[in-house]
DNA sequence: CTCGAACCTTGACCCGAGGTCAATGTCAAG
DNA sequence: CTTGACATTGACCTCGGGTCAAGGTTCGAG
């Protein structure tokens, strides 16, 4: 006849876990001394230590409680059942251990793996940080709103990294990000840049339709904080060359 | 500039979740557009990932505030202490594993080692179920009133295992837990118990001190629920006996 | 015999990390 | 104009206990 505290020391609990398994019903009430402490016995600790096994596998009490009013069969069903599950929360545990490890080494954690990627080649083509940086808040922003856009966009820009051409034009206004909004250079570019999107056949879209368009992820990118007086001024120029070949088109149609 | 649900389905995470960490000082209030809505960028979906990744890992949601205002050294240095606190939990979930699948087959799970082998070593010398029953709760309870001198006692009815009449008599003592109190068989077997006792040199004890006594984890055992008119017997015999011897000792003294 | 330490009793409140519900407001599309 | 999806706040619920308060009990030492 032993003690709450001797009980909860042998199964290895508290003794305020002990006296809530008999609120919850989980253990059965032993009999009281005359003053009133609870006495229990060895079948006692037999069913406090299968509940504290079973409350340490991350089994709610309620269903401890099922369990051990359940049959063998039941109860061996049951018991693989945990054991698939603690199996799952294993590997569970393993992909947070890998995401934890990738936490104290950049970025890579917060864009799909697909994206990671594409940035890294960013960077080994020469765009600095801060466009890199731009690119990855863009393409966040974009599949928050809308994941589907962005898988077509995003394929369609990467193939676009295949164009030497195009990977000069995108190394360039990266530059140009610093420049001031009167360099005369940014006419030239901003026509290099309406050249090629015209040369790629889909320069004659509206806008909103076309696919791997610089400007477009640019424009996500100023609502996210980012801004600079030489690509308003290149977005500036590039809408009053189009609204010029909108004219034009009208004048020969 | 999205919202706040398709912030935290970009995150993975429930809207809830977002506006408890706003709560708790976790994750920046954004500014509110007209109607009242939070209105978040990307670099909140990057720190919104990030927060999730660690509280993924178990970190308390204090530790992540802190872990965010760190400098990336201190940042480094505690999530390689996460890292490793991870780790621990997965040999933790292993062992657990373990202890479960035990649980399906049988009681070795509620024993230590060594006792659940010698229980073993019981049932192969051909100890009744019932009888293996009585000593399992018998070392129980002992072990959790008085851990050393259970692991004693424990110990010198190892050994005593090894000796051939103590076997016997053991299995004797078993069977006769059956037996009626007026058994002719009883008187006989009482009178070998002592025999074995005497010879076994520390027939001389109390009772209280004396180390390898079956009649000692009986005793205890019947604190547990298990007795039989028999063995009630067989003490009041064993009683008397050691009675005379004691008034012998006197005499002769 | 008394003292203190260690044990036991009940009850009430507290914790993290959100979930649920209610009442109300707002947005976008048919 | 309505409908359904989404937003806002606040209050209360959950689980598995921990902590505190305000005592009563037991045990061993002096």
């Amino acid at each position: 006849m032993i003690t709450i505290g001797q009980l909860a020391a042998y199964a290895g609990v508290t003794i305020k876990a002990v006296r809530h398994y008999h609120k919850c019903g989980l253990l059965e009430e032993p009999p009281r001394d005359s003053s009133g402490y609870r006495r229990y016995t060895a079948q006692h600790a037999i069913a406090l230590v299968k509940i504290k096994t079973l409350a340490e596998a991350g089994v709610p009490l309620a269903r401890i409680k099922e369990l051990l009013a359940a049959n063998a069969h039941q109860f061996a069903a049951a018991i693989s059942e945990i054991d698939r599950n603690l199996q799952e929360r294993g590997k569970e545990l393993r992909r947070t251990r890998e995401r934890i490890g990738r936490l104290s080494a950049g970025d890579r954690l917060f864009v799909a793996t697909e994206v990671a990627v594409y940035l890294d080649r960013l960077r080994q083509l020469g765009v600095s940080q801060r466009g890199v940086q731009i690119e990855r808040d863009g393409w966040i922003l974009l599949s928050s709103t809308s994941p589907k856009a962005a898988a077509i966009w995003f394929a369609d820009k990467l193939e676009a990294l295949d164009d030497p051409e195009f990977v000069a034009l995108y190394l360039e206004c990266d530059e140009a990000f610093d420049w001031s909004a009167d360099d005369p250079r940014l006419d030239a570019l901003a026509g290099r840049v309406e050249r090629w999107f015209v040369g790629r056949g889909d320069g004659h879209t509206g806008g909103t339709q076309p696919a791997a368009d610089p400007s477009i992820a640019r424009l996500i990118a100023t609502s996210t904080g980012f801004s600079s007086p030489a690509w308003d001024q290149l977005k500036q120029i590039a809408r009053e060359r189009k609204g010029r070949v909108t004219k034009t088109h009208r004048h020969s149609a």
